[in-house]
DNA sequence: TATTAATTTATAATTATTATAACTATGGAA
DNA sequence: TTCCATAGTTATAATAATTATAAATTAATA
């Protein structure tokens, strides 16, 4: 709690109640989510809390950089609560956003052909490993 | 012409009239664009033209791999034609994507950490050269 | 305390996309 | 040719994410 406070004012965010509720759901769930997933976890907090505050948040959120916001899925917004910078695999059979760690060989690179890089997300569709087990499992049986 | 109908028989799209039309402006229309560019440039050509025709139509060009599809836009999806892999630059001043020919060292792996990749797409944000350099003249001025 | 600014909420508006069903064109089979 | 099945197109409505707006609440400050 006070941890989640000073996070908030280290990125000069005023810790309101709700802001610190949304970035403690960041901290404690799966990665990724979307504005619903992150609402529907504060309803049971804050009953009374507004599905505008989670998209004014977690637009203060990326202005300061404390989020980053994914447009893997084409439907809606993800967001990926995560320090260090990293890549995402869709899984197009489960539909999971998984952390993918490969190394980026653009990772430091601030320029390319002229153009100032400020950002790189790199995005694999694919089936993850998972799905794949199960799936040689299915064959089998 | 004749040359737009082979390349949807090709990949099993039956050619018909609209189909040919949107293929058309995919080839002579800068890379990118959005169903209601594409719409807009229709109609000048087919008034009776349906979006929902547009919508169809390139999710079916997406099915057989004629167009790939972009969500550097949060908004809405763009449309890639174009046949090598290749990654992108939202530049965050003007708007434009545009196409970035670097190498992907992931270009050819088909497996990562277990996963099976199909697709790989880089988004790089930035700002393009173009607005750099009228930034710099501005400065000047 | 009074006042101002920041934050949250409720509500409506916007917009991309999908769903549905009617309509049209096409290509055989009778 | 006529009938029928199918694919393709269109018009329309529905859905859902996001943004805009303004009112209400909370916090901050003089």
């Amino acid at each position: 709690m006070e941890d989640l406070i000073k996070i908030l004012q280290s990125k000069n965010i005023h810790p309101s109640h709700q802001r610190i509720k949304i970035l403690e759901i960041l901290e404690n769930n799966e990665d990724h989510m979307n504005v619903n997933m992150i609402y529907e976890e504060l309803l049971k907090e804050i009953p009374t809390i507004s599905k505008t505050t989670v998209y004014n948040t977690l637009s203060t959120f990326a202005e300061k950089g404390l989020v980053h916001c994914l447009t893997i899925t084409p439907e809606e917004m993800r967001y990926d609560y995560r320090a260090k910078p990293h890549h995402h695999l869709l899984c197009t059979q489960c539909g999971r956003i998984i952390d993918v760690d490969v190394q980026c060989p653009y990772a430091d690179v601030m320029e390319i052909d002229g153009h100032r890089i400020e950002e790189i997300q790199g995005y694999f569709k694919g089936t993850c490993r998972e799905c794949l087990s199960h799936d040689k499992a299915q064959i089998i049986k």
